[in-house]
DNA sequence: TCTGGGGTCCTAGGACCC
DNA sequence: TCTGGGGTCCTAGGACCC
C-alpha cells in the first residue's frame, strides 16, 4: 500500500498559519511579478477565481468579496514544507518528497490499521506545523492520488481515504473524469475528450497494445497503475538534480543588452550557489531569452544557446562569463525582452571531477574563491558579496503584498500585540 | 498597464562502436 | 546484382507534473 500526503491549498495554508483570521476568507497567492493567481483558498475557488488566472482579472472579484492577496514568499513556504516533511518523515517509514507540497510513502509493515494510521498523520502535522493535509492510501501511486483528491472533496471523510477493496475502487474509476487522473494532461486529454472516454474506467477497459502504441510505456504504466499494479515504485529523490533553471519574467520589456548582461549574470550567480550546495560541477551552460508573447503587436523573438564546458566547472566566474556571451549571441538590437534564464545541465559530482586531456585545468584558484563566496553569503545573506558583473542593483520583482518570511528571519518574527 | 517558475521521464534519430 | 547484427551514448523535442 502507498500513502500520499498533500498539502490543502499549500501556499495559501502556509499565510493562514501566521494570519488565522483569513480562515473562512476568499485567499490568494500570486506567482512571481504578482502576474497570475498560483494557490487559492477554498472559498476563492467558489467565488470562480481560477488556478492560473492573470490577476489583473481576477482582482475585482476578490475586491467585491472582501478577499485577500499576497505576493509569493517561497522563503516560508519552503520552510514549512520541510517542517511538513519532517514530520512525516516521524511518523512512516520511507518517503518519497515528491513536490514542495506533497511526499508519498510506503506502508509495508505498519501494524496500526491503515485508515487510523492516517488520520493520525494528518492530525500530526496539523498540530505541528499548523499545516491541513489530506491523506490517500491505496494499492499503488496513482490510486493514493484519486484518494487523497476524494478525501479533500469529500468533507465526510475527515480528510483521509483508504482504498483498497478492488469493488471499492472500481466504484470510484467508473466516475473519476479521465483528465483528472495523474499522468493524464491537456493533451491526452483532449485525445480521450474525443474518443469519448471520459471515465478512468474507460480507459482501464482500453487494449494494453492500444495504450503502448498510443501513449508509450508511461501510458501503460498509469493504465496498469489504475488497474491496482504497482508500476511506478517510491522512488529516492534524495539524489541529485538533473537540471538547474534559474529564470524570472520582467515587469517591463528590456530593449538594453548591457541590462540583460546584469541580469543574466545574476541568474549565472543563483546557479552557481545551486549547484555547488547539491556537490556537482555542470558540463553545459543554456542561455535564453523571450519577448513578451501576449503582445502580437510586438516583435517576436525567442531564442537559445548553450555552451560546453571542456572540463566541467562549478565556478560562478565561469558560469557569469559564458552566461553573458551567450546573452551578447542572442540578443538582438529593437527587440523588447520580458523573460530571460539560465539552465544548467551535464552534471557530475565534484569528487569525481573529470579533467580534459588537453585543455588546461579549470583554475584551481576559482575553489578556494568560491568556499568563501559562498561562506560570506551564507553569513551576511544573498549577494553580500558578488561578481562586478551583476552590477549594484540586483533584479527587482513586483511584490506589492509579499508577507514576512515569519520562520527564518529574527527581524520578520510574528509580533503578538495585547489588547 | 497587467499574463509564473522549476522540474521529470520517454522517444526517435544520428553518430559511433565491434 | 548483391551490402549484417547488435549495441551505446547523446540530443532535441514532446509529453507530463506541481
Amino acid at each position: 500500500m502507498y500513502g500520499l500526503c498533500d498539502c490543502n491549498n499549500f501556499f495559501v495554508s502556509c499565510e493562514r498559519v501566521f494570519r488565522p483570521d483569513l480562515e473562512g476568507r476568499p485567499v490568494v497567492v500570486l506567482s512571481n511579478n504578482d502576474g497570475c493567481v498560483v494557490a487559492r483558498s477554498n472559498e476563492a475557488k467558489a467565488i470562480g477565481i481560477g488556478m492560473g488566472q492573470p490577476y489583473f482579472q481576477a482582482k475585482g472579484l476578490l475586491e467585491r468579496h472582501g478577499g485577500t492577496v499576497f505576493s509569493s514568499n517561497f522563503t516560508l513556504y519552503g520552510d514549512l514544507s520541510r517542517r511538513v516533511m519532517t514530520t512525516l518523515r516521524s511518523l512512516v517509514k520511507e518517503i518519497e518528497i515528491y513536490s514542495i507540497d506533497e511526499a508519498f510513502f510506503n506502508l509495508e509493515g505498519h501494524e496500526e490499521p491503515l485508515e487510523e494510521l492516517g488520520h493520525r498523520i494528518r492530525n500530526t502535522i496539523r498540530r505541528h506545523t499548523g499545516i491541513p493535509v489530506s491523506i490517500g492510501i491505496a494499492p499503488t501511486k496513482t490510486l493514493a492520488k484519486i484518494a487523497a483528491k476524494l478525501a479533500k472533496q469529500y468533507p465526510k471523510l475527515s480528510g483521509c481515504c483508504y482504498m483498497h477493496r478492488e469493488e471499492d475502487i472500481r466504484k470510484v474509476l467508473s466516475k473519476f473524469p479521465l483528465r483528472d487522473v495523474w499522468g493524464i494532461g491537456r493533451r491526452y486529454g483532449k485525445l480521450f475528450d474525443q474518443m469519448q472516454i471520459l471515465t478512468a474506467q474507460q480507459f482501464v477497459e482500453l487494449d494494453k497494445r492500444w495504450v503502448q502504441g498510443r501513449m508509450g510505456i508511461t501510458g501503460v504504466r498509469t493504465w496498469q497503475e489504475l488497474q491496482g499494479i504497482p508500476s511506478l515504485p517510491l522512488d529516492d529523490l534524495s539524489a541529485s538534480r538533473q537540471q538547474i533553471t534559474v529564470s524570472r519574467s520582467f515587469p517591463h520589456e528590456i530593449y538594453d543588452c548591457g541590462e540583460l548582461e546584469r541580469i543574466v549574470a545574476e541568474f549565472a550567480t543563483m546557479c552557481g550557489e545551486k549547484l555547488r550546495r547539491q556537490g556537482s560541477v555542470c558540463r553545459t551552460i543554456h542561455c535564453f531569452l523571450m519577448t513578451n508573447r501576449h503582445r502580437a503587436d510586438q516583435p517576436q523573438h525567442t531564442e537559445e544557446a548553450h555552451y560546453r564546458f571542456s572540463t566541467p566547472i562549478d565556478s560562478t566566474l565561469a558560469l557569469v562569463k559564458e552566461g553573458r556571451e551567450l546573452l551578447r549571441a542572442i540578443f538582438r538590437e529593437g527587440f523588447g525582452y520580458k523573460k530571460a534564464g539560465i539552465i544548467l545541465g551535464g552534471f557530475e559530482p565534484r569528487s569525481t571531477q573529470q579533467q580534459s586531456l588537453f585543455e588546461p585545468p579549470s583554475d584551481p584558484r576559482h575553489e578556494r574563491l568560491m568556499e568563501v563566496l559562498d561562506r560570506v553569503n551564507r553569513h551576511y545573506g544573498h549577494g553580500a558579496l558578488k561578481t562586478a558583473a551583476e552590477g549594484e542593483h540586483p533584479f527587482q520583482m513586483n511584490r506589492e503584498h509579499v508577507s514576512q518570511r515569519y520562520t527564518t528571519e529574527w527581524g520578520e518574527l510574528l509580533t503578538v500585540k495585547a489588547k
